[in-house]
RNA sequence: GGGCGAUUAGCUCAGUUGGUUUAGAGUACCUGCCUUACAAGCAGGGUGUCACUGGUUCGAGUCCAGUAUCGCCCA
């Protein structure tokens, strides 16, 4: 082994880039059919293509890393499969600005066929930003078998899926109000149209009747009173009873309109008597239609009145609400104005005001396929984590409505529908037909429409497997068993999913869902573009590793709760990996490149036991009891633990203290002592490495290397390290304790007094138990070593020697002789600490034992262990309290 | 308006089915150390009305109810 010149400080650039590729060489990615073993297998949340990397798909993709590298190692057929959904809206917008800024063209200028050319050729150059910056994050997908929403096979898909639902009776077309983006010129649906609490104000408005008489009603958005075509008021509201049947005239356009009673109104709301407007407002077109009420339309697809709004034709939908308040003013017919605060929806692409709007759309009867799907979450097939979310699915389930999935877009699946337009026949076909199935025409035209972006990825989880054909891999990895999202696709996506995989696969398509939370920044903002607070990931990346960018988060976040995030805190992860390295390297500088297979190979550690010291039982101990930890969290999706268990393993047991603890026998006499702490050292070593990897696989791997045998497997396709239960031993954790507590208490006396590191001291130890002074006389070395002692002398009976400084800790009595380096106040206070801290627990405990109701009540072995506290207690404040008062002496 | 969650050290967060001395960790802070793996480190130290008010219980950070503040989702 050359690297005796190991660098001091760990370099990841030398490292991430090239185990990547060394992994993509060897193939370890790629996931196939493998009858001997079970298969394992992620679908990712596909970015969309327009999509940059930032901090949450970076954190949502570790956590499918880390579970694709535990399933690996624990011998699955690990598959993770990647890609990009094609995002309608989104993508045309990048490129409509795109055309706009180069040659101040819109798509209408180009053509459809034209336009939707120049979306793949933007697709191609720019969509794979994502998918090279998820490699950088060491993402280990199987890159083979990346797929696209829009890829020949998925399309395919998509159309059978809407041919299948059609034949069902499950789509339909229809006139509804839908939400309507006037900048995108398209419909959305609900869970696109994005509700955020606005100031706005309510004008109320008053409707003349008879002789100078008024009924007045608020809203929110006075310009739609121009398609207003009745007022409606609770049936039992006396104040407006004898107005049912009768007419009040529409201001402004001086329409004759009736007065209707409808239970829906809330007599409450306003003035109890509301507008209606069927054609721009859900509630009121469900009003209309009850009474039978034709919609008037007031207004253009891009957001302007059209020419059912009189003399506001061809204003702007806000122009038109200025100007009508002002107008409304001078008529005397505007009552006043409130501030009012609601929800106002906007496009979650463009953020523009959504309009409420009648439209003709397709739509997809969610009801039936919501009934099986909410079943299976809550009998427990599909289980949610953090479990909080089978509530808010159930409530989304049961009061599901009707999925509005057309797009007045250009790019994306057009729908497969196609009219004859000469005898208006309708045709849903998985082929387009040349003629018409009913009159024979030729004249056929498809549907303009495209469909809702979700409409292909809700069947990501089987279309990305060549669904409806019956692939083998099909068969094989689904359902898939873990889906690792954010929960703000819930809806959109999570239950979708469900729905489809129940009703096209018949089976579900995953198992698990695991939540992860949402990244904010240090003031608890969530990360965004136009806040500007994000981080970027890549950059820190380039600056801390992906190493140390996983490992901090990990190390941040627990089960799903959201995270909050400044730079500095990528440090913890990069201080992580040069203490691993480091720890490493102190291993390689104690032995020698041939030496290295020797010290692997003899690990039957428990068959050599006079060999095994107390500290070489107490660290296997404690490193199978961290593998068993480590693999119940990872497996319950506990990530933070168990990463918190390794890191506490590692750093404060196996650095802390381990390493120190056979510096003797690394730098003493006895070659064969040597080796054996070596051995035990490098097994241990293997061993976190091992359960590290998902973590951080790239630091690992590197190490692993240098440590493993030439006809091993590299860490990655390694096997997950197994726990044994004969190498947990209570009795030497319990004996380390003591030692540790040892020397602990000689630490604290050194720095409280402020001993000079360097400088040697005595210790005498006093202590009735026999054991224990056999205990550290048998391991006099740790002391010495570990607390800078020359002597320790260690006795039944020994008097306080002059000038010492005290210390009791479990039944020892612990004396440091500090001639001249004494300071007595100092000492006074530590013991006088030490006297208040023992007195106020045996006062809560004596207090607890004459509860009467304590006694009775609580169970045996808590009083139990209550009254060994309590003796315990007062033999030690009396040893304090002597040491105390013999502190002149 | 309805629902969900959060509130624990200066900061970021853990805290299993109520009972383990003094409620933990990282970070920040104070003291001393470039001690031969690591100053991105080591040793030692201080740090808390567990949001508030009640209740259940022998016993509450933990369970229940209410209040406050913040965040999210749905209408």
């Amino acid at each position: 082994m050359s690297e005796k010149e190991l660098a001091k400080v760990y370099d990841p650039k030398q490292v991430e880039d090239r185990w990547y590729e060394y992994w993509i060489e060897k193939n370890y990615f790629h996931g196939e059919v493998n009858p001997d073993k079970k298969p394992y297998s992620i679908v990712i949340p596909p970015p969309n293509v327009t999509d940059v990397l930032h901090m949450g798909h970076a954190y949502n993709n570790m956590l499918q890393d880390i579970l694709i590298r535990f399933h690996r190692m624990m011998g699955y057929e690990a598959m993770w499969l990647p890609g990009t959904d094609h995002a309608g809206i989104a993508t045309q917008n990048v490129v409509e600005r795109n055309l706009k800024k180069s040659g101040k063209i819109s798509r209408h200028d180009l053509g459809r066929e034209e336009f939707v050319e120049r979306v793949w050729q933007w697709k191609e150059k720019y969509g794979n930003v994502i998918i090279e910056q998820l490699k950088k994050m060491g993402c280990s997908c199987d890159w083979e078998r990346e797929r696209f929403t829009m890829d020949p096979k998925l399309s395919k898909a998509v159309t059978e899926v809407f041919c299948q639902l059609y034949e069902k009776g499950l789509i339909y077309r229809g006139k509804y109000i839908i939400n309507w983006c006037p900048r995108c010129e398209t419909a959305l649906s609900d869970e696109e149209a994005i509700h955020d609490d606005e100031q706005g104000k309510l004008w109320y408005i008053k409707y003349p009747y008879g002789n100078n008489k008024f009924v007045t009603v608020a809203t929110t958005r006075p310009e739609t009173m121009l398609g207003d075509v009745a007022v409606a008021v609770h049936p039992d509201d006396n104040r407006f009873k004898k107005l049912i049947g009768k007419t009040v005239t529409l201001p402004v356009m001086n329409r004759e309109i009736p007065v209707v009673a409808d239970d829906v109104v809330d007599p409450k709301f306003g003035t109890g008597a509301v507008k209606v407007t069927p054609a721009h407002d859900p509630n009121d077109f469900e009003i209309g239609q009850r009474h039978r009420l034709e919609p008037i339309n007031v207004m253009n697809e891009d957001g302007t009145m059209n020419e059912n709004a009189g003399k506001y034709n061809g204003y702007d939908r806000f122009a038109c609400r200025k100007d009508l308040v002002k107008e409304l003013e001078k008529l005397n017919l505007l009552e006043k104005i409130e501030n009012h605060e609601h929800a106002v929806a906007h496009c979650q692409r463009c953020n523009t005001t959504v309009e409420p709007y009648l439209s003709t759309q397709w739509f997809v009867k969610v009801k039936p396929l919501a009934e099986p799907a909410l079943k299976v979450v809550e009998d427990g097939t599909i289980k949610l984590h953090p479990n909080k979310w089978i509530k808010i699915y159930k409530n989304w389930m049961e009061n599901v409505r009707d999925w509005c999935i057309s797009r007045q877009l250009w790019w994306g699946h057009r729908i497969p529908v196609y009219y004859c337009t000469d005898c208006d026949n309708i045709m849903v076909k998985r082929e387009a037909p040349e003629k018409c199935d009913k009159c024979d025409s030729a004249n056929i035209r498809q549907d303009e429409d495209v469909l809702d972006t979700w409409f292909s990825s809700w069947l990501w989880p089987f279309s990305t497997m060549d669904w409806p054909e019956n692939a083998a891999e099909l068969k094989y990895f689904y359902p898939t068993n873990t889906l690792v999202t954010a929960a703000d696709i819930i809806f959109f996506w999570v239950a979708r999913m469900v729905m489809s995989g129940i009703e096209f696969m018949g089976e579900v398509p995953f198992t698990d869902v695991y939540f992860n939370g949402v990244v904010r920044d240090d003031k608890g903002q969530k990360m965004s573009k136009s806040l500007g607070n994000g981080i970027d990931p890549l950059a820190m990346v380039n600056k801390y590793s992906a190493d140390a960018v996983r490992f901090s988060l990990m190390m941040l976040t627990s089960e799903g709760q959201d995270i909050n995030l400044a730079e500095s805190k990528f440090e913890i992860g990069r201080n992580f990996s040069n203490k691993l390295w480091n720890s490493f390297r102190f291993l390689t500088l104690n032995f020698s490149d041939n030496e290295i297979s020797e010290l692997i190979r003899n690990s039957d550690f428990l068959n050599k036991k006079n060999h095994l010291q107390v500290a070489d039982r107490w660290i296997l101990s404690r490193l199978h009891k961290t593998i068993k930890k480590a693999t119940i969290a990872i497996k319950e999706f506990h990530f933070n633990e168990a990463v918190e268990n390794i890191y506490t393993f590692f750093w404060r047991e196996y650095c802390d203290w381990y390493l120190e603890l056979i510096k003797p026998r690394l730098y003493g006499e006895n070659p064969e002592a040597k080796k054996f702490a070596l051995g035990i050292g490098i097994f241990a070593m293997r061993n976190i490495v091992k359960l590290l990897h998902p973590f951080i696989p790239f630091i690992t791997e590197e190490i692993w290397q240098k440590i493993k045998l030439d006809d091993e497997k590299d860490l990655i396709v390694s096997d997950w390290p197994q726990f044994d239960k004969i190498y947990f031993d209570d009795s030497s954790e319990k004996e380390m304790e003591l030692i540790q507590q040892a020397i602990s208490a000689v630490r604290n006396i050194r720095g409280e007094m402020h001993v000079p590191p360097a400088k040697k001291a005595d210790v005498f130890i006093k202590s009735s138990d026999k054991n224990n002074l056999e205990l550290l006389s048998r391991n006099e070395i740790y002391l010495t070593s570990l607390a800078q002692l020359e002597n320790v002398e260690l006795k039944e009976d020994i008097r306080k020697p002059k000038h010492s400084a005290s210390s009791v800790v479990a039944n020892l009595e612990i004396f440091v002789p500090l001639e001249g380096l004494i300071d007595i106040e100092v000492e006074r206070n530590r013991l006088t600490k030490e006297v208040d801290r023992l007195e106020n627990q045996i006062k809560s405990i004596k207090a607890k034992l004459m509860n009467q109701d304590f006694i009775k009540k609580a169970p045996q072995q808590v009083i139990e262990r209550e009254k060994k506290k309590l003796t315990d207690f007062e033999l030690n404040l009396e040893k304090v309290q002597v040491n105390l008062e013999s502190l002149e002496d």
